[in-house]
DNA sequence: AATGAATGAGCATTCATTCAT
DNA sequence: TATGAATGAATGCTCATTCAT
């Protein structure tokens, strides 16, 4: 019976493909994309260094596709978050906090949008692009859609997204550098309800 | 008089080592820490390669100083901002503007951060990180001040200066992936306001 | 019934060897020895590289019977013009004219001829050493009997040859360093008439 | 006084820049270009591998500064004798005798123009190409004065010069192919006066 | 003190060859 | 028998750092 021939040898393709982009996330996580070395990637995923190109054609590519699966799994996060929200403000803190609790989970990932935007600057296939950019209207139009039903004060629904957004990303990434003990999810939580209740008294 | 402040030879070690710190930040932004070449900045200061090490000991070095460098002029930017602001809001309100304001003007500095955040993660000499939560205390001073005041709605100030700082950092740093043509001061106008306000009706 | 001859898949054993000999003649000649890649030609015969493999063992076997292949068709033609010419004289004439049209028609094998000149120096297998050899002295041989006939100067038939050997060779592959428009048939025409007449007046 | 300070470190630079020229001949001339491993040049020449680089920029520069060189020694050889040379015929002689003897005395020259032809078709610097028609050229001259002077048959002397240097190229690059053990000098002497005489009685 | 030549570890990428299917 | 995925040794080139002048 040839049953599951795991998990020593890597198997079929898909498995082969999967495992080297599993430690591509790590290694550019841990390394950063410039130092990190495509052998080393190779010898985590348990296979040859040719076929890590042969997946992935260049170091550069293998990037692009490491991002994007990772921007995929975030993405997919936020959504599921966003339908169990309530309302414009619902799903807005929904989304936030989940946003907190995927990077609670994983940190690697957050170093490899880190790495995405030191070394491409936004650079990078169209296609990624364009992934980016709807997930972005996706959340103004929710935000437009609680302005008209009176949920959410009258305002610039992209700018606020990108405030938002910027909050999110900034906050998160910036976490390094103060050293709260905090879990993600809570300081965007905290950060979140400013945003909808605002300073002010 | 030190007579005419030449062009060609950077004179004196004190200009010397300006150009070498000038041409560094405009190199490490460009090209990113690890793609830069130290040769470059060499050339590009009129020293040579030499030189550069004699003055910074490596290039790790040369980039935390270069990041130090970049961070105090966004200080001296910020601080003043504050001062001409008017109680707690104003002056978050006015440091935010010129936070914007400043990277306006200084594209490259902005790189700079982000390059120190992917490759180093908030580690760098003790002193960097002193001064950068000593910079962030000064806000939360100015929040709880607020709070005391009445002006700010009562809230955890370290956490929100956390937010607001992250929301600050991370616009400005995502505002490469998204085409709005806005200068970064207004849309930090817009998303400070939103801070102060809330986003409920 | 070997219906139509497909384009498409080479069909028999015979013919899907054929067609990788053709490639490789192309490749090596396009690209070099040591810059043609197997897969290049396996693709361009429309064959797996496997099947290269199979059929040639090595790159270098490749090489060798590719080599061989074309010698083998300059010979052909070099002997049915011989046969043809009158004389020692004539023959020689006819076999340095064909010498010439056959590279005019065919660049790509001479292109093989120095690639195994500048990759192997006369090693290779024995067997293409002994044809080589033996072309040579049927022409040694056809000088000899020139001589004996008066048809020919007494002269050493060996040191000959070889001279009006190299002085084809030569022409024909120095012919890329001089921009003279003209056909190889033309300019060893010419030298082969000066071979036969010299330049003394 | 400094004196001479060699000869185990090649001191300075002039002279580590000619070791790894010799170097160089000698590994491309052994090799074949594409075989010949830069490191392999460089520790045969006592530098590093950053030194042949600094030098000759890239591999492809430091062949054709390789065969530059190695043509210019055979000029320079060329030249000599043809200066010692009477009349045209003898200058021509006298040329093709010291061609025989230059690769007779240096048998990796001559693997060098192989590797250059091989590899780059007559490809490469245009200067490179300028001095080798050049010479060419002095060489038609001789040829045109000796008809002037009835010393030469009247003759195309452009085509004639090609079968002549086609024959002393093709000579000797082909010697490697056949096992006579005659040093090329002694060949080509023999080849020359045919030319000079012609076959016919 | 300033310089820049020299160095060699490091790394992306290629490709001949093998072998399981 | 034909295939092409997998492999890893091989190689051109870069660049941080050192050090003799």
């Amino acid at each position: 019976m040839n049953a599951a021939k795991s998990p020593a040898p890597p198997a079929d393709t898909a498995e082969r493909r999967q495992a080297v982009l599993e430690q591509a996330i790590h290694t550019f996580a841990e390394q950063g994309y410039r130092a990190a070395d495509v052998q080393t990637i190779a010898d985590r995923a348990g296979v040859g260094k040719g076929t890590v190109y042969r997946y992935f054609g260049t170091k550069e590519e293998l990037f692009w596709t490491t991002a994007f699966e990772v921007f995929q799994r975030l993405r997919d996060r936020i959504l599921q978050a966003e339908q169990r929200g309530n309302g414009a403000l619902g799903k807005l803190r929904a989304a936030s906090i989940a946003y907190g609790e995927f990077f609670d989970e994983h940190p690697d990932y957050l170093e490899v949008f880190v790495q995405d935007r030191a070394e491409f600057r936004g650079t990078g296939p169209e296609e990624y692009q364009r992934h980016h950019e709807a997930l972005l209207q996706q959340f103004v139009k929710i935000i437009e859609r609680g302005v008209e039903r009176g949920e959410v004060r009258p305002t610039d629904a992209h700018r606020t997204m990108i405030a938002l957004s910027g909050f999110l990303y900034g906050t998160t990434v910036e976490s390094c550098y103060t050293v709260h003990g905090l879990p993600m999810r809570e300081v965007l939580e905290h950060g979140v309800d400013l945003f909808l209740e605002g300073l002010k008294p």
